[in-house]
RNA sequence: GGCGACGUACCCAAGUGGCAAGGGAGAGGUCUGCAAAACCUUUAUUCAGCGGUUCGAAUCCGCUCGUCGCCUCCA
């Protein structure tokens, strides 16, 4: 199996860093708002991810970090009038229930950054202590100069960097893609703000960057195999997270960085202002399956942006129908006996590990075991044969999960 | 303006050096026949344009044009 590992930028054969089990790490949802057909399009593809690395033998252990507290958080649940807690619980409830319903698999570790504070002080008094982090008007910021490395997921050139000190000390930046500075890990705090914890280093609360090494210390002790998050994260928020934990511990944080890029609409980015964003109660609402929605955000390549139009959607929708009808008339004619696998279910498999194997080209797979099941005389097949191909389908579809 | 991605039929799209997948829509047909569904057939001598490399290019190189993205928040 060959992924693209963005730590590199190129094909590499997987090689998880231990053999008991495959750990990784996904960038997980911002829940101070209701996540979108394009957040879905990250958490499908990690989703694939991990149905393929258990359908080819690995166990997997899975964490995912849940963002409830941040700027935009106190922000919205400062207008909506309820605490940021509540505001959370909510959206992660229905979160998760969309999750469900796409059919994908709930993450074996969920942390919410809010539940892993004292592991963040405790990463930050590492950090000051190394003379790595220091305070400034009562916040801590990460000084990258200190960091040898910095910015090699990126690719960053540091010696563009400034030598004048510049902090950026918002949770997210303004200015340039990438902002050149030192920026906040530790937002000091009034005593008893709302949104504030008391802690060894005083009132306050982590700030965005810190919030995944937090939550990945706090369960994982070992190089990770796999990371992965949307593209727009790779600019600044990984490499933060991975300098961060790279400098309290002394080794890789992960192995394989991977990036999903992002979901169009009409060849235009979702935007609220716009009102362009698409939810999955919208496609519902248009009469769409869930197994239809997975099917359309699952077809197309990771890498590769994905567009959505009503247009694209309703034509994924009529071929998945299509070979859902083919493989229900291969089903009938396998009656049911369970037998050795044949020829043509054995090429079947071939032709789904061989795309999944390249870097999990799932529309490839897809289309091809489309073509490969069209192909056949349905009407000729011997039971077993069928029997057999059917099987095989099922077992690919515990992956793509849109068949059945 | 800086950086980056992309441009394949009416639409979406695969293909990354050796005869241009597939789907949607359209057209024609079969079966029904009031319709629909289903099935079959058909739709790019050509890959934005122009030059170059090569026995051979949609694929590699250069230029031009066009679209989109990041540099605001974002999976």
């Amino acid at each position: 199996m060959r992924l693209f590992n963005t730590l590199g930028r190129r094909c590499e054969v997987f090689r998880p860093v231990n053999g008991e089990v495959v750990n990784m790490f996904t960038c997980g949802p911002s829940v101070y708002q209701k996540a979108h057909i394009g957040n879905f399009r990250t958490f499908l593809f990690e989703d694939i991810l991990v149905r393929y690395l258990e359908y080819a033998g690995y166990a997997v252990y899975r964490g995912m970090n849940i963002t409830d507290v941040e700027d935009k958080a106190i922000r919205e649940a400062e207008m909506r009038r309820v605490s940021v807690r509540k505001l959370a619980d909510r959206n992660i409830d229905e979160f998760l229930r969309e999750m469900r319903l796409l059919g994908m698999k709930i993450p074996d570790y969920l942390p919410r950054a809010s539940d892993c504070v004292e592991i963040a002080v405790e990463i930050i008094r590492l950090l000051l202590g190394r003379g790595v982090a220091y305070w400034h008007k009562g916040n801590v910021y990460y000084d990258p100069l200190k960091h040898p490395g910095f910015g090699k997921l990126y690719g960053l050139d540091m010696s563009k960097w400034p030598k004048k000190r510049v902090r950026f000390h918002r949770d997210t930046y303004p200015g340039i893609q990438w902002n050149r500075g030192d920026f906040i890990l530790w937002h000091g705090q009034r005593e008893k703000d709302p949104n504030s914890w008391n802690t060894e280093i005083g009132w306050g609360r982590p700030a965005w960057n810190i919030q995944d090494p937090s939550m990945i210390l706090h369960s994982f002790s070992e190089t990770l195999s796999l990371y992965c998050g949307g593209i727009d994260n790779l600019y600044r928020h990984h490499d933060y997270t991975l300098a961060i934990l790279e400098s309290v511990r002394p080794y890789p944080m992960a192995r394989y960085w991977l990036h999903c890029h992002h979901l169009y609409v009409n060849g235009r980015k979702m935007s609220k202002s716009k009102g362009t964003i698409y939810y999955t109660d919208t496609l519902l609402g248009q009469g769409y399956t869930a197994k239809e929605i997975r099917f359309s955000l699952i077809y197309g390549h990771y890498r590769s942006k994905l567009d959505y139009s009503d247009e694209v959607m309703s034509s994924a929708a009529g071929m998945l129908r299509d070979f859902r009808r083919t493989v229900s008339l291969i089903r009938e004619r396998a009656g049911r006996r369970p037998p050795p696998e044949g020829e043509s279910a054995r090429q079947l498999r071939r032709i789904f590990e061989e795309r999944m194997n390249d870097d999990l080209d799932t529309k490839g797979a897809f289309d091809g075991m489309r073509r490969y099941c069209a192909g056949l005389d349905i009407d000729a097949l011997k039971a077993g044969e069928a029997a057999g191909i059917s099987r095989v389908l099922e077992e690919t579809d515990g992956v793509l999960g849109v068949l059945y």
